[in-house]
RNA sequence: GGCGCGGUAGCCAAGUGGUAAGGCGGAGGUCUGCAAAACCUCUAUUCGUGGGUUCGAUCCCCACCCGCGCCUCCA
């Protein structure tokens, strides 16, 4: 069975198949890089980054595009409060977004592009919507996209424009609109703005947030592309203007299989500062928490489903990890250096794995397969079950899994010749038989962040 | 008002018209100087509630209850 992925353009799980055999073009929307992602961003960016390892798993050559938006009313407003220009601004939160995807094993897309680096591909896509009388000029200057130019306004979210309410965040000013639900490609330039300001045809001013990613995207991969990827908070409406302008310019169908992510919410509520459950990537870090048990949490749960985020979770996610680290030791303390055949237990769970994943990203069923194995896994190594060779085609199994998990292998972690030391002279105390001795030593070792674990093959030692 | 999602063990979370995956936690056991880890066994007669269809429903249909999302720039 090959791959399967829900659109939300038809609401069903459909087989997927690319515009071009055997390539993948792919967008998804990146961060506004105005303050710190939250882990609600991450998990979307964990989702994507798990279809992104998955597709590249399956065979196809993949370009990824992830935008950055650099220039918004958030990104300006806190530049100005900061008295800082936009740009240095925008490039200290650019720094913590890669510092941070990096920090859970996030791979790097082919190509970032930010929003201030495209205006003229924007003013280009503008001009030509103004061209075609789909656009208009209004009083002050700014550019607006008219919806009723495009009939299919809509198809996405699947609302009816009959059925669009006016919302309390429409803002009351824009009486300049010949349709209240009419979007900007271009804002004129207000005081609000400071100096951030580029030059066009129709005067001074700046993109909407949607013509960004229709630029971008259409540039870097083409009028037509596989997948767009997003938080399901951007079907409506920012996903659904990108394909009206999209489709207005270029005359082609624009994305063929629409992703959303669902949110995530922290022990059973929304996220919110006011609820003081907002977390960034740094609060957990500093509860202790690693970027390997946060990224597996983030992943564990099916990306349709509502994610609920909990200190719980991340514990039992640290212990799951662990379990899994036991057994790539137990593997390695047996495998040779080169593999022979899989043994049956780890060709159902080969087999279960890929089919979890390719049943549009059934994490959940994968990750049974994986736990499933190890248990008959251990089991054969209790029973001195397992050749060399056998084990060694285990690990390259489950490195190959780690391909498009990003999850299974441990940080490295050194330990220090002081803790070396103790672990010896604990040694020294056990041989002697002096447990008293030995238990203090541990003790000594436990303070410094180890756990000592006595095995048949001599003392091991783990972080805690 | 419109569109849509979800309610499965203490917690997290899959799933299917044929009688409940997996993880964490918990209980007992094997092993161990003691631990830890690992392994074994156990831990939902039941899938929000009430009807209906069916030989059979957690899964399909209807109603209801509860929680949640979107309806113009929040992943």
């Amino acid at each position: 069975m090959s791959l399967r992925l829900f659109n939300t353009l038809s609401r069903a799980v459909e087989p997927f198949e690319p515009l071009e055999p055997g390539r993948v073009r792919m967008y998804t929307c990146g961060p506004t890089v105005y303050n710190r992602a939250h882990i609600g961003n991450f998990r979307a960016y964990i989702f994507e980054d798990l279809l992104r390892r998955h597709l590249k798993w399956t065979g196809y050559r993949l370009t990824h595009v992830m935008n950055l938006t650099d220039v918004d009313d958030k990104t300006i407003r806190a530049s100005m409060a900061e008295g800082i220009p936009l740009k240095q601004f925008t490039r200290r939160y650019i720094d913590a977004f890669f510092n941070d995807i990096d920090l859970l094993g996030i791979e790097r897309a082919e190509h970032y592009p930010a929003a201030t680096d495209h205006i003229p591909d924007m003013i280009d896509m503008i001009r030509v919507l103004l061209d075609k009388g789909i656009a208009y000029r209004s009083d002050d200057g700014s550019i607006y996209f008219s919806i009723q130019k495009f009939p299919a306004y809509g198809c996405l979210a699947h609302l009816d424009r009959a059925g669009l309410r006016p919302g309390a965040r429409v803002a009351q000013d824009e009486f300049e609109k010949e349709d209240a639900a009419d979007f900007a490609l271009w804002k004129a330039w207000s005081e609000k703005d400071g100096d951030v300001a580029w030059d066009s045809p129709w005067g001074r001013g700046r993109p909407g947030w949607h013509i960004e990613c229709s630029a971008m995207s259409v540039k870097l991969l083409g009028p037509s592309f596989d997948i767009h990827c997003g938080g399901v908070d951007n079907i409506f409406p920012h996903h659904e203007c990108e394909i009206a302008q999209s489709e207005s310019v270029t005359g082609r169908p624009f994305v063929k299989y629409w992703l959303h992510c669902a949110h995530l919410i922290v022990d059973g509520k929304k996220m919110s500062k006011s609820l003081g459950n907002f977390l960034t990537l740094d609060d957990l870090l500093k509860e202790g928490f690693g970027g390997r048990e946060i990224r597996y949490q983030l992943l564990a749960t099916h990306y349709r489903q509502t994610l609920n985020f909990t200190r719980d979770g991340l514990h039992a996610a640290r212990a799951a990890l662990l379990r899994v680290d036991e057994f790539t030791e137990r593997l390695r303390a047996r495998a040779a250096e080169t593999a022979d055949a899989l043994p049956d237990w780890a060709e159902t769970g080969r087999a279960a794995f890929r089919a979890g994943l390719d049943n549009d990203l059934n994490i959940s069923e994968s990750l049974a397969a994986l736990f499933d194995m190890l248990r008959a896994g251990n089991k054969a190594l209790d029973d001195d079950a397992v050749s060399p060779g056998a084990a060694r085609a285990v690990l390259q199994l489950l490195d190959e899994w780690d391909g498009v998990l990003g999850v299974l292998k441990p940080a490295a972690s050194e330990t220090d010749a002081e803790v070396r030391a103790l672990v010896d002279a604990r040694q020294a105390a056990r041989a002697a038989k002096n447990w008293a001795e030995s238990d203090r030593l541990r003790e000594e070792i436990a303070r410094r962040g180890w756990i000592v674990q006595d095995t048949p093959q001599g003392p091991k030692v783990r972080k805690a």
